[in-house]
DNA sequence: CTGCGTAATATGAACGTTCATATCGCTGAG
DNA sequence: CTCAGCGATATGAACGTTCATATTACGCAG
């Protein structure tokens, strides 16, 4: 399609009878004009609808007003908790300083890093926000050789720029754990998933160092997969053990739904002969009877905070000195008892 | 941040001992070139690693390859079901033809429209994805105004670009209605929720008319929101109303979620005292008890349409004659019953 | 051996901005 | 009365491509 080229700079320029620079300045540099002509020619950009060229500024300026967010692999098996709430807020907290979110995922044959090159070549970012970060992240590692700007939900190493974000899980595993050794329980479970992903390292950190503080028996269990029947397999068994745990730590809401299935099937009462907690406080928890004592991620504050790291970065050529860690919300619901 | 200028088109050319434009023609017309040139030049630019600058090229030849996707709002109380798998299908398809996608949100207090119009001014991006169309969406309504290509999940008016895809809903909903006239129940109900979306309407359309082509007795009832609560509070005055439906026609999965939390609380078994069918099929619906009977929305399948019918539109510049209506699958499980 | 057509490659201009620098007009000190 | 100094605005160049067109190389008919 005949894309039609728009009003460009020139146009407005000949309608005020300036020249191109006014133009210019009256968006970039307004101070730099006497107020009555900044006054004319603002009420003339807007009258003609006059938005400067993107590629044209970007070629000159460098600088393109776009983060590239590299999109989590959605498993159905396993849906990313940060798919919905997350996204959303990184958003709006960019659109907030003026910047874009393109997504990002490699194509059929394209490593992570390979992905990650290509829009760095062709200058098509500024930055990258990646979430999802492993403890030794090839993302990471590779964004630091190029000297690219990123930010990271998810910690970097202590040799990589300190420009990340993280929830504080050993913190709100400890609570979750303090919750139940309140409520008289000694033997409490852990139930985690396959994977070595550090989210899922820290909470099972913060189960010991809970486990640890309040003199409890703490067994650990783990999903060899993330699918339903994985999930109630395992978790039946955890059940069905002789010394049942009374209490069960879910590292996130999606194994805790295994334990609902199980429990209903072993006839274990949730709330009252077990008690259940988990972590991150997905949508649907709201139904689940009894309802699910869980931590909530700070999603806004987390986007915000990255997406701040990432303007500084870019715009002042800094990177921050350390990182930042934000605590969860506990969520008390009834599934943990009374 | 000084973004360090890369390699250019004239690095490889001077490297390569030949013009920019047989560069240029290396990667955009390599049938022009000479087989031994083409072979020498793309390894030098392999080699060097060299890609085009995006901006550059865009202000020459007008093109993006970026497709702006204004996010649905996605409401806690009741989650966009697009924006995992939907999301992330539309990134995949796009990649593969070499576009990208930009993710947009009116900042606070701009319209939508006012939204659409700053990229389109400012030529950040080639073409629009819209989903959850509305009956008569502003935003078709404007990009058909300014002729600026789209496509829709979600039909558009008669009088505007057919460019859309949407899951012929009123045939599934027929079809669950069928399943449930063939086991033998009459009673049946619709629950849906109070949005006038028009995906809600299809599925009431397709309730009503499995109805009558079975010569079934219908009864439509509408939660007063999406809130857990005022869901089960619905749903359990239907299951307590004289003549209950013995079976349920759900408008959507989250919709069904209240059906199971309010069928507990008064003790009715769905799969045995009540059928229960729904929409969307969640990741979730596989841990309820018993798993839930839904349609699957072809996410896949309308993403790849969705982008090819934008590609053409960009590209040669032809609009599609008619909109495309996939089939929704239907996946049965236990909770209509044997 | 000349000249012509075509394939292959090269050159100049343009896309719409912003940067660096130049010009203009004015005020006020000498 | 001149001109330095400064605020306001204008001009030329450049960013890195691609398009349109020009040039060169080459095979082949006459």
């Amino acid at each position: 399609m005949a894309a039609r080229r728009g009003i460009t700079i020139e146009d407005v320029a000949r309608a005020a009878g300036v020249s191109r620079q006014t133009i210019s300045n009256a968006l970039n540099a307004p101070q730099r004009l006497k107020p009555e002509t900044l006054e004319r020619v603002t009420r003339l950009i807007e009258e003609l609808g006059y938005r400067p060229d993107q590629s044209a500024r970007s070629l000159k300026s460098g600088t393109r007003r776009i983060i590239a967010y590299p999109t989590p692999v959605d498993d159905p098996a396993n849906p990313n908790p940060l798919m919905g709430g997350f996204l959303e807020a990184v958003v709006a907290s960019a659109g907030e300083v003026g910047y874009r979110i393109l997504l990002l995922r490699p194509r059929p044959g394209q490593s992570q890093e390979q992905a990650l090159d290509e829009v760095i070549a062709a200058r098509t970012v500024d930055a990258f926000l990646l979430s999802d970060v492993m403890r030794d992240d090839p993302r990471v590692a590779h964004l630091t050789a190029a000297g690219f700007p990123f930010a990271a939900f998810g910690r970097t190493m202590p040799d990589q720029p300190q420009s990340w974000v993280d929830v504080d899980s050993v913190q709100a595993v400890i609570e979750l754990v303090g919750l139940l050794a309140a409520r008289g329980h000694r033997r409490v479970a852990f139930l985690a998933s396959v994977g070595a992903q550090p989210w899922m390292e820290d909470r099972r950190d913060g189960f010991r160092a809970g486990v640890r503080r309040h003199g409890l028996v703490g067994q650990e269990f783990s999903a060899p997969g993330d699918g339903p029947a994985e999930l109630v397999t395992v978790t039946r068994e955890l059940l069905r053990g002789r010394n049942r745990p009374t209490a069960v730590v879910a590292a996130g809401d999606w194994l805790a739904l295994g334990v609902y299935a199980a429990a209903r099937e072993e006839g274990v009462e949730i709330g009252a002969d077990l008690a259940l907690a988990a972590f991150d406080d997905l949508p649907l928890t709201a139904f689940l009877h009894p309802a699910l004592t869980t931590v909530r991620l700070p999603l806004q504050r987390i986007a915000r905070a990255l997406i701040g790291r990432l303007i500084q970065t870019v715009e002042d050529g800094t990177t921050p000195q350390a990182g930042l860690l934000l605590p969860g919300e506990l969520v008390i619901r009834p599934s943990i008892g009374p």
